[in-house]
DNA sequence: TATATTATAGATTAATCATTCCATAAAAGT
DNA sequence: ACTTTTATGGAATGATTAATCTATAATATA
């Protein structure tokens, strides 16, 4: 059964798409409605009848960031991959798309969300639970290393990876303020150095 | 010559700090001058009588941030201490700071002009100097070493520093997110141990 | 006591905020 | 052709924004 009614004039895909850019270069509360009509060339009507409000368009758009751009666990969590290269890879792909020319820099969870008045914190704990989400994967990660003795047996897990996750969200800072890939690559090659890897 | 006409009925020096821990905890933007005259118990007429504008405010609560609490330069500067101590006691202190009880978490200069509008992009510039001078600092810091031998002397002191400074900036975030600083300071030790010293 | 100066409370402003309403247009189903 | 359904453009909504205005109060100086 086909849909009935007056089709879409606008590809509400692509709409994300603009939207996400949008936010995650803004940041939720700086980007105001009439910046989203703007980019996306709506009407309010159009807007409101295909995302329902601004902040049902954000989850939205963080949603697919992390689907995209922002996904992260596939690399932490790669069997084929020692710990340490799968963090490598990680923090690699991660510079590149902070950095990247065609996309706004810095990490759309760290940077878009962050501060939200009393009537959006729901915004908040949105990209919260997008920042635990990569934690939580590179505590796995650590873990495996210490169990593979990639790391020493008495590596505290949870420091060990709360050191490492606050380089991870600090690369967005550095990439909003300037840093460049190559910067940044070559602070990931010291970062790892401190992981001792008797290995490889 | 002492002021004429009528006094002042409130602190100004006490309303800064105020108006201080409130931008800090809740960003540039998304603290509206309602917010300010509420925590302040000022009226609109006080307000702009005594500081001029909102923005105006601002700067001055960021400057009281880093004449006090947010004020990391001395310990990275101290040449009585090595520089690998001087780093671990900024850390610390910095650590300290952020998780305070006591005040908001995290550093004001991460927190709390990262995304303003067009109408206050001097905010955005204002907070990202106060973040140039803690880089600054940590890169003459990491020059030391490198000088002393605490550090290899291939070691690429800007990137090292963007390495540290990338940790600095992340500890924000995580204090933000509720890491304690038990948990922070363990951090700090992990990643001081990339920091080779054949010293002490 | 009179004047100059600054602070106060509270109303007011124009702009902007996210959202909704209304009339019309374009498609599918009967 | 007619009804149902959804999308559209554009005006209108009430709330909130930062900032200003008016009138009055409190101080120092002359």
């Amino acid at each position: 059964m086909a849909r009935t009614g007056r089709p879409r004039e606008f590809d509400r895909e692509k709409a994300i798409e603009t939207a996400m850019n949008t936010f995650w270069e803004k940041g939720f509360e700086t980007t105001s409605l009439a910046d989203l009509r703007t980019v996306l060339n709506l009407s309010s009507a159009s807007f409101y009848a295909a995302f329902g409000s601004k902040k049902a368009l954000y989850e939205e758009c963080l949603k697919r960031y992390t689907d995209t751009c922002g996904e992260v666990t596939s690399y932490l969590d790669d069997g084929s991959k020692s710990p340490k290269q799968a963090i490598q890879s990680m923090l690699r792909h991660t510079v590149a798309v902070q950095t990247s020319s065609t996309s706004p820099q810095g990490c759309m969870a760290v940077l878009s969300g962050m501060n939200c008045c009393d009537d959006n914190k729901e915004v908040e704990t949105l990209t919260f639970s997008v920042r635990k989400q990569t934690r939580d994967a590179i505590f796995r990660c650590v873990t495996r290393g210490i169990e593979r003795g990639e790391l020493a047996a008495t590596t505290d897990a949870e420091s060990y990876t709360l050191m490492l996750d606050s380089f991870v969200k600090g690369i967005s800072i550095q990439a909003k303020d300037g840093a460049t890939e190559e910067q940044l690559l070559a602070a990931v090659d010291y970062l790892l150095m401190n992981w001792t890897s008797p290995m490889n």
